[in-house]
RNA sequence: GCGCCAGUAGCUCAGUUGGAUAGAGCAACGGCCUUCUAAGCCGUGUGCCAGGGGUUCGAAUCCCUUCUGGCGCGCCA
């Protein structure tokens, strides 16, 4: 049910009737039916939707668009009644100003669905997939990932919001070099701590989460791994780690309110033999060749391996890529296309791939791959985000891991809270790098937009207390009558909320879940300006009943989104 | 050199997938609580939408181009 969509869908098949007789009775000439739109102006002076038709067609009719709105204006039939009158302005808008009937259903549709108000059935039960976060086991989760896990977390519940089946999932790159290298500096830290002088591999991992896991191993099970071979006491040491790695990354993303469905181990891809399996099929259907032991992909463009004259890449098209190693170990890129192509068999509709922005020289690679096996490459998509850039005390602070020295997920949930930086990191569209003011976000104070739309469900929340203790009783609010909500506040209001499952539709088609945050903001503002204007305790019963059913139905609406970015609603503040 | 992303108010950013007079927060100033939460509301002003071309009834939005910044272009992941 959605009120808005619903008027539209009237509007235009009104107007599509009307050029329709329009045509028929000669008053208009033109071949077919342009694809106008019904949008809501964003000045209110100019009704409450507005049609386009009339400039879109002004080259095929030969007419001035206006002149050709006048015909419409004549043709439009509104019988039905909710149609108060309608207009031509501009350069030829036909502006529809309604009856505000319509309005006063919209508290009792919110209190119907409840928590469910807002959602629509636009995915028709599409199985989605989203992965994000997927960081590296061999450090600590940053900045980078704490935008991508809100970004990631939030869409995945948007799209489910939307009718989409969802799954979230987490890559864990537990194979390759990263690990081994993650081993020999476990290694040495292990036996440093045995007295021992041991070399620090040179590309090893500082950070003090390395030591601190050597040590956890060394209480744990003693010293006895010494006396095995180097290669061993590599894959023991880098077996433990990623065990206590993963389980507090879980740990960290679930204070984080982020749960995955699904953490899918690149290992496991390895030992399954699903990489050598698609690197197999690559070669069989004469994408892949051999050449001196090692496996390569053939370039889209011929592939010569044409290179610029500092030996950089000339582009990705023009360049084979490296499967397989002379040394029989596969690439990452090779468990990567493998990956995807488990995602696809598994039987998504769409594969959603959240990314920091440094890897999208992987994409357009990635997704050539997936049409190799036959699937779409326009179902995979890569959301990329650029980087988060931290400053404290108005200077740049570096994020190494190799220095080891880098702000945590975890440390930026004790300093601004858990609302505060899930809301901050998906505000904001990730094409935009992102500055994060340690500072600000540390100081608590209202300059964080979260606390402005979470006073106004605390507020609403106060409201309804305070009436329980005048002793009001609360009526069924889906079955008030809302008739009498005739200020312009309250008009703004229910439109807003009219508005929500139209915000939803559009945020999940075009996967941004940042528009969710500027819907709030709208919302918030449109109640505090309804509250400073209108007294909801008042006492008029009716008014009374249906202004607290109004601001019940604002409260549900808040709650549904905040729900959606993994923020709590708060009952007072 | 090639590619991706960005450039909008003093600052941080939106801009409904081409609509009418470009918006919000912060910052500044002035009003509003002896009745529902002042973390709020109301008001005051600020823009060569980086520059230049083009497409059309209409462009911050689409195309071309220049400039500036970020990020990539590996038998690393």
């Amino acid at each position: 049910m959605r009120p808005i969509t619903d008027l539209k869908n009237d509007i235009r098949e009104r107007v599509i009737t009307a050029l329709t007789l329009a045509k028929s009775e000669g008053e208009l000439s033109f071949e077919e039916i342009p694809a106008f739109a019904v949008e809501i102006p964003r000045d209110p002076a100019h009704g409450d939707f507005a049609v386009n038709a009339a400039m879109l067609l002004a080259k095929q009719a030969r007419m001035a668009p206006r002149a050709i709105a006048a015909v419409l204006l004549e043709k439009i039939d509104t019988a039905g009644g909710y149609i108060e009158k309608i207009d031509v302005a501009g350069a030829g808008f036909l502006n529809f100003y309604l009856k505000q009937d319509w309005l006063f259903d919209v508290p009792r549709l919110v209190h119907r669905m409840g928590g469910r108000y807002g959602s629509v059935d636009t995915g028709a039960g599409k199985r989605v997939q989203v992965e994000f976060v997927s960081a590296n086991p061999t450090g600590l989760l940053h900045m980078g990932n704490a935008r991508g896990g809100a970004i990631g977390d939030s869409l995945g519940n948007l799209l489910a919001f939307a009718g989409y089946d969802v799954e979230k999932e987490y890559y864990i790159n537990d194979a390759g070099n990263q690990i081994r290298l993650l081993g020999l500096s476990l290694d040495a830290r292990f036996r440093e701590l045995l007295g021992e002088d041991a070399v620090f591999p040179e590309d090893g991992y500082h950070g003090g989460d390395v030591k601190e896991t050597a040590r956890h191993y060394l209480e744990e099970h003693g010293a006895s791994l010494r006396e095995k071979d180097e290669e061993e006491r590599i894959r023991v040491l880098s077996d433990y780690a990623l065990e206590e790695k993963l389980g507090d990354m879980k740990r960290v993303l679930s204070l984080y309110g982020v749960e995955f469905d699904v953490w899918f181990s690149e290992r496991s891809l390895h030992e399954s033999g699903k990489v050598m399996a698609a690197m197999a099929e690559l070669k069989e259907r004469g994408y892949a060749y051999e050449d001196g032991g090692s496996l390569l992909l053939k370039a889209e463009n011929g592939g010569d391996g044409k290179r610029s004259k500092d030996g950089q890449r000339v582009n990705l098209e023009d360049k084979d890529d490296v499967l397989i190693r002379a040394n029989g170990v596969p690439t990452y890129f090779a468990a990567d296309i493998a990956y995807h192509k488990d995602k696809f068999d598994r039987g998504f509709d769409k594969v959603i791939n959240v990314w920091g922005a440094d890897h999208h020289g992987h994409v357009a690679r990635m997704k050539r791959a997936v049409s190799l096996f036959g699937y779409d490459p326009d179902q995979l998509v890569v959301i990329l985000m650029q980087l988060v850039k931290l400053y404290q005390n108005g200077e740049l602070v570096t994020m190494s891991k190799r220095s080891g020295q880098y702000v945590t997920l975890e440390d930026l949930i004790d300093e601004v809270g858990y609302d505060a930086a899930r809301y901050f990191f998906v505000m904001r569209n990730p094409d935009s790098p992102m500055d994060f003011d340690l500072d600000l976000a540390k100081s608590k104070n209202a300059d964080n937009p979260v606390f402005y739309v979470q006073y106004a469900h605390a507020r609403i929340c106060s409201i309804l207390r305070q009436a329980v203790s005048l002793g009001y009783v609360l009526p069924d609010f889906a079955a008030v009558d809302y008739t009498c909500l005739t200020d312009p506040h309250e008009a703004d209001l229910m439109k807003k909320l009219a508005d929500l499952p139209e915000e939803i539709d559009a945020a999940a088609e075009l996967l941004e879940p940042h528009r969710l945050c500027a819907y709030l903001h709208d919302l918030a503002s449109t109640f505090h300006s309804f509250y400073n204007h209108c007294r909801v305790n008042c006492d008029d019963e009716a008014l009374r009943a249906a202004r607290l059913g109004l601001s019940r139905a604002a409260a549900i609406a808040i709650e549904n989104v905040l729900t959606l970015l993994g923020v709590h609603a708060p009952t007072e503040m």
